[in-house]
Formats: C-alpha cells, structure tokens, sequence
DNA sequence: TGATTTTTGTACCATATCGCAAATTAATCC
DNA sequence: GGATTAATTTGCGATATGGTACAAAAATCA
C-alpha cells in the first residue's frame, strides 16, 4: 500500500514551495498523482462500475486516507472531474489562444482531443464529460451543472475561433460562428463516443477531416 | 409483485396468436413490456448502478422469474439494448424510406431522435448507445459490437440521403455523402449528450437547425 | 381426481461495498 | 526524550448485491 517506494525526500519534492515543515506523519501519497489514478479508474469504468477498493488500489492509499484526502467517492469522482477539465483546458488553450489559420487550428485542437481519448493502458479512456459525466448528470444536479459548463466552455471557444475567421475573411460572411462551433463541439463528442466503441485513430482522424473540410470549406 | 391487476384472459390477449395452451401456470408478466421497463432503468442508470432490486421491481417480475426469462443482469442489459435499437430503427426507417427533400428528411429525423431522447418521466433518458453502451464497450466485445453495429448503421442511413439528395441536385456536385454523414451522426450524439446534461428541446432544435442550415446550406 | 408442468414466492448464501473507529506509526515541537 | 500532530494500518459492521434452492401455486393432461 505504498505510491512509492522512494519516501519523498526534501529534495525529491519540488512543487511544495518554502517547505512548510508539515507537523505529523509525512504522506506516504502526492495527491495529484492520486488524484489522477483514480481519475484513470472513473474514466475507464464511471461511477457505479468502481469500487473504492479499486480506488484504494490504484491510488495506493487506503480507504481511510482516501477520505481523509479527498472525501466520499461522490468527492472524489466531482474532484477527479474538475481535474480532467483543467488538464483538457490545458492542453487546449494556448491552441485557441495563438493566432494561425483556422484550419490548422482546427486540426491541432482535434488532434488534442484524440490524444486525450486514445490514451490508456487497458484500451481508449474517452471523454470523462460524454462517457460517465453525461450519464451522472440527470441525476445529480452538481455533476449536471460541471458537465453543462464544459459543453458551453467548448462551444464558446469554438464559436470565438469562427468568429476570428470570419473577421480574417476565411470565412464567407454567411457563415454562422454559433452554428459552425456547434458542429465542431458536436465532431468532439462523435470521436469521444466512437473512440470508446475502440474505433481505429485512422478512422477517428479520417472523420476529422471531413468535418473540418466541411466547416471550412475543402482545402483548395 | 404483480405486473398487471388484471391477470391476461384469452381474450386480452391478442398478440399470442392460436394460443398454444401452455402447460404449466400462466406467466404473470408480459415480456415484452417487462423488457420496457427494463431497459428504461438501463436508459437512465447505466448498467452498473442498476440492480437486480431496482429491475425486479420495475419489471413487477421476482428475481427466479428474470433469470428464467432473460438470463442474469449481463444477458438482460444486452437484450434491452437489442430491443432499443429496434425501436429507435422502426422510428426512422420509414423518414429514410420516403421520398422527400434532404432538408424535410433531416428534421424528420432529428425530430424523431429528440422524441427518443427527451421522453421519459424522471428525465431525459438520451441514448442507449451514448449513454451507457459506450462505457461498457471498452470491456465487453459482444456489447461494443453492437455499439458499433448501431453507429455504423446510423452513418450508412444518413450517406444514403446525402447520396441521393445529390443525385437530386439538392446539393452541389462537391458534396461528400460520407463526411456529411458522420457530421449529421455527430449532430445525433451532441443532441443525445445534451440532453442527459438536461438541455432543452428548445435549445436543442435549434442546434438541430444550425446543423443542418451548414450541411445542406441555409433555407433559400 | 390425481399426475404433470411451468411459474411464482420466499428465503437464503456468499461476497462486495461503503464508510468509519480504534490503534499504530512517523514526523515535528519543546 | 516526551508531548503533540497527522497520517497509516487494521479491522469491523451494517447493508447491498448477484445469484440460486426449494416449496407453494396455478394451469393442463389423463
């Protein structure tokens, strides 16, 4: 029941700044990458379908540390989904933020995506927001509410990237930005669902392809 | 324990047709609305947070009697998924069947899967296939088959209508049937992920026009 | 009526699950 | 070193779960 094997030394520990000299028993456990073990495990098999002995197991903390840390297994699995929106963020922003053609933008955030949901050990991990947060959500008002903000996060900044186009005369001046983005939020959930059924990247990218060909009109 | 008050006379009975006479004693459940109720649970809770409890008493059937009639929970899940494609492919093979124009047909369809989608009494039910048969899919091969089988055949319906909305001139000769395709199938799964996240109709027909105002062009 | 057949109803078993209490260990503070 | 603090470990308990055995019930057959 151990992260490590290596105890995290002073020097071995980088992100604690100033070194706070905690005052009890050190923690055997770095919640983030406990938090993100059981991350893996809620993406992989939801809510219901995990245990919190599997938890315990992945995390490598037992059950009582597991409480201590980071609540119920309702806590947990909402921290576990504030984590994966963070790190989708993360990987996504700077794509949205820099200035480049809309296509290569598109492309590059597609690519993002694809990343997130093939990755995984045992087979593809999905999107945490389509596979177990949308099926969470009619019945939980909290989980709803971060799953309804992730859908409108991305369809914001979707529409902001068609928009730009638009202004860059990428776009026709018919196009509609609020339409365009719901599509390519829509192409997001498409490969998050067949990524799950273990559709082949080829495949996944290949309709990649012909959304954006069809957003923006057919590379010339 | 009892499905119906009234148990089924020859008479309410009109489906079972030249009455075999049974042997033994009479079913007391009827298993194709058995089944319904089922599935339903299965809609709304996944496959995991479902219990035996929860199906027997949404079935009006004991336990013995689900086992005797659908095998154990694994065999029920499969059977209700089975039953839920036929329903959703009896809703639309006739929208694909008749001849109309691509727009008419398009909202047809979208109309049809919203009804799908949006019934239920607890709540928006959404999707078997996006809901809860993707995350099992990872895992189980019999049930990713079939998620498979059911995007595929989705996809088949719609390349078919874009074809032939091209042939009739609806849509310029620069179309391509099977990119329009997986984006009128990502506008059903965007439609069947919001509306877990308890979207409204109103917000999602609009999506639904947005859409199709970009695949076919916008309404003259 | 009595034998046969099929389903129902009750009860049960073994295990899994969530959550927590009490004792133990390992660090710092004085 | 002893007190204090915080985390770990072990283990428990109440309940839930999937699955099944067995007898009672309700029909047909002879």
């Amino acid at each position: 029941m151990v992260q490590k094997s290596k105890p995290p030394s002073a020097a071995t520990e980088p992100e604690r700044r100033s070194e706070p000299k905690r005052r009890g028993r050190p923690r055997a456990y770095e919640p983030e990458i406990a938090l993100g073990k059981a991350l893996d495990l809620f993406r992989k098999q939801g809510f219901a379908a995990t245990s919190l002995d599997d938890l315990s197991e992945a995390t490598g903390m037992n059950r009582p540390s597991l409480y201590s840390a980071f609540g119920d297994k309702r806590e947990l699995y909402i921290k576990s989904y504030q984590r994966y929106r963070e790190d989708a963020r993360a990987s996504m922003v700077e794509i949205f933020r820099q200035e480049m053609p809309v296509r290569q933008r598109l492309a590059r955030i597609y690519a993002a995506a694809l990343n997130i949901y093939l990755s995984g050990e045992t087979g593809p991990r999905g999107c945490f927001t389509v596979v177990t947060a949308a099926s969470e959500a009619v019945g939980d008002p909290e989980i709803r509410a971060m799953a309804l903000e992730g859908l409108t996060e991305l369809d914001k900044a979707f529409a902001n990237c068609f928009r730009r186009a638009k202004e860059n005369g990428e776009l026709p001046a018919s196009a509609d930005p609020a339409a365009l983005a719901q599509l390519a939020s829509a192409t997001i959930h498409t490969i998050a669902i067949r990524s799950r059924a273990r559709v082949s990247r080829k495949e996944l990218e290949a309709i990649v392809k012909g959304a954006i060909d069809v957003m923006v009109g057919a590379k010339p």
